[in-house]
Parts: structure tokens; C-alpha cells; sequence
DNA sequence: CCGTTATTTACCGTAACGCGAAAAAGTCAG
DNA sequence: CTGACTTTTTCGCGTTACGGTAAATAACGG
């Protein structure tokens, strides 16, 4: 159970909703770990459960009232608990990295089409942190509180621009093999094979 | 269903018993997506009820006979068929990152040990990394069919050195840290025990 | 006889992911 | 007023994945 103690991490810096805490796994914790509303509702009811949160319900007019979840001692202990073991390194489980691996049973166009859009996507994660760091830290320095979340910019924004560079040449790359195999004669046909 | 096709695209390269495919699943493909046997196996009967690959027994004296899997025109295609579809980038869902995140709220000596064992993971995959380039691609360029595996490599070794000079940075953060925090008498002083 | 290597399989549990849907009460555009 | 969207929570079904424990078979090495 890790993304229990995500929503734990979350909660220690205030009490959310469910709600708030769908959107907040939409955007900073986000960027690392995914998870919808419904994953997050279900989990946040296994947490209650445990008695690592509690729920005070806030009623509400003009909206469904919302149940604000704040940490309890236990979760905060479980939290410190669950971070003080070792962790494991995660694999990267990229489907784009398989079909790299099977690259000469498959088709290099959509590849190639993929490996753009993801260019692009790294593009813009680098720099809506850029964004972010300027922002949050514009002296580039962080409290012992919030060092935590600086080296996660700086995690992030060395990972997006390696990536980045990195597709850059798978993309050159396959295009040099597209380019080579419309000039190399393999196929049937001797010469004169227009695809 | 993604593993299945992990195993068609290691299959695309010699057929392969469960066996041998749980080690290829250690090594080379396994850097960036790991499974035990056990998935490994179960996966298989599952391709096998799909088509997309076909066992045949090598009788063996010594050892228990074997499955040998090869994969099908259907499994071929299948696999064709899986990487023409657009990919989406996967999340890193690290553990150390979550820990990060909240690192206020959780002690940071065992992070800091988890960090250095990180680091000295990467570094020993970077050096993996070199070896097998020199290995198998001494000239530093590959033929069309070998250019996924080289693009891999490259990814491999930019991740590896880019999270490694993190975990680096990271350790010194914390110790900055660590040592402020014994410098500083915060604990048994009054002023600013915000718990 | 025990341990190891090679090789496959079984059962059980649960975490995670995803789809599709719905309720209930407001706001805002057409 | 209708329809669409936001806010907020919940339910139910199914699949994929992951994890542990373990067993069966058969040789070889000590």
C-alpha cells in the first residue's frame, strides 16, 4: 500500500477533501504518481478504517457537503513508520521503452510519431517546472521544511530535460533507419520499389 | 495488458522457454520492467489461450522437458498492432519521492541511508550500462535491427548518471539539514515548537 | 541425504487500475 | 427554462498485476 501513504504524505501539509485531494494528485504530487477520484475515495475509506484519518463533515450550502480528512497521531506515526524503510528503486514499466527493445518487428512511423509527442510532453513538464522553481523558490534556496519538495524540482527538472535530449536522438535515429531503408534495396522488387 | 506484450517483444528475438524468459525478464529487458516467473508463466498460458504464441515440448533426459514458445503470425501481428498505438508516459510512483515530499513530517537519517543506497544502485547500473555498450556496441553504432536495443542503452545510461548526481545532491541537502538542526536549538527551546 | 540447477505449475490473497454510472445541489450560458 | 458544467461523494464490476508459499520432476555434486 504506497498510495495510502501518498494521501498521508499529502494530508501532513493541511486536511482536504477527497475532492481537493483528486486535484492535488492531478498536479504537484501528480507528477509522479497517478491517481483518479476513485482510487483516491477508496483509499482515503481504507485509511479511515485503519484510523490513520478522520473525516469531519462540513456541511455546505449550495454545494453537496464534504468531508475534510485530516491525519490523525496514528497516521502521522504510520507515515514516519512506512518512511523509515528502505525503499525499493521502481522500474520505469514504459511501453515505449518495449517497443524500442522490439524495434525491428515493429513499425518506426507511429514510433517515431510517439516519441514526438512525447519530446514535446517532456518539453513542457521542463518547463512548467522551471515555472514552478522561479516561483516557489525564487532565491533557489528552500526552508528545511520545503527542501523536500525543492529536490523534487530539481529530480524532476533534471529527469524532463534528460528525457527530452534523449528523444531527441531516438527520433534522429529512427529516421536515419526510415531514410536508409527507402534507399537500400531490400525488398522484392531489385530497384524501383516506390512504397 | 502490457507484460504480454513485453513477452512478445522478447520473444520476437529467439523463442524461448518460461524459464529463459524469466532471466531475460532480469537482465537486459528486465532494467526497465521487472516480473517474476510466476507472472511470467501465468502470462504465457494466457498468450497461449489468446494464439499469440505456441509451446512446443523439447523432451529432455536430466531435466524436466521443456516449453519452448514461439511466437505466432497472430502474436506478430498482435504486437505490430499493440506499438502503433499512441503510448502514454508512464509516472515514476517512487517511493523515496513520496517520502520527499512530506520530508517534514519523517525522520531523515533513514532517508538519507535509502538515499546512499540509491545512489550506489545507479552508479552500479551506469557502470552495467557501460560495459554492455562497449560490449555489444564497440563501435558506438548499431545496424537497423540493433538501433531500439543502442537507443535503450543510451536512455539507460543518461537516466542512471542523472539520477545518480541527484541522489548526490539530495544527500548533501540533507545533511545540510541534519547538521542545522543540531546547530540550531530548536527542541527543548520554546521558540517556534510549531508541532 | 541434502542442496542446487533447471523447469513448470498451483493456490491464495490483495493492491491497483479502469470503466461506467449515479446522486444531489448549485452556477452559468443560451 | 433547459442543458451543461462544477463540486462532492459513492457504488459496483471486472481485469491486471503483484506477492508468497509451495510443490513436482529429475539430474548432478558433495
Amino acid at each position: 500500500m504506497a498510495l495510502g501513504d501518498a494521501i498521508l504524505a499529502c494530508l501532513t501539509e493541511r486536511p482536504m477533501t477527497g475532492y481537493e485531494l483528486a486535484k492535488t494528485f492531478d498536479a504537484s504530487i501528480g507528477f509522479f504518481w497517478k491517481a483518479d477520484h476513485q482510487q483516491i475515495y477508496r483509499e482515503l475509506s481504507r485509511l479511515r478504517d485503519r484510523g490513520h484519518v478522520q473525516g469531519r463533515e462540513v456541511v455546505q450550502s449550495g454545494k453537496p457537503n464534504k468531508l475534510v480528512y485530516t491525519l490523525t497521531p496514528e497516521g502521522r506515526a504510520a507515515l514516519r513508520h512506512w518512511a523509515a524503510r528502505p525503499s525499493s528503486p521502481a522500474s520505469m514499466k514504459d511501453d515505449l521503452l518495449v517497443r524500442l527493445y522490439a524495434l525491428d518487428s515493429v513499425d518506426i512511423e507511429p514510433l517515431r510519431d510517439d516519441l514526438m509527442a512525447r519530446l514535446e510532453h517532456h518539453r513542457d513538464r521542463f518547463a512548467r517546472y522551471e515555472r514552478l522553481l522561479t516561483k516557489r523558490f525564487p532565491q533557489g534556496t528552500a526552508s528545511a521544511a520545503d527542501t523536500g519538495k525543492l529536490l523534487l524540482l530539481h529530480m524532476g527538472l533534471r529527469h524532463e530535460r534528460s528525457v527530452a535530449e534523449w528523444c531527441e536522438e531516438a527520433i534522429d535515429a529512427l529516421s536515419a533507419i526510415s531514410s536508409r531503408a527507402n534507399v537500400l534495396p531490400l525488398a522484392d522488387g531489385q530497384h524501383d520499389s516506390n512504397g
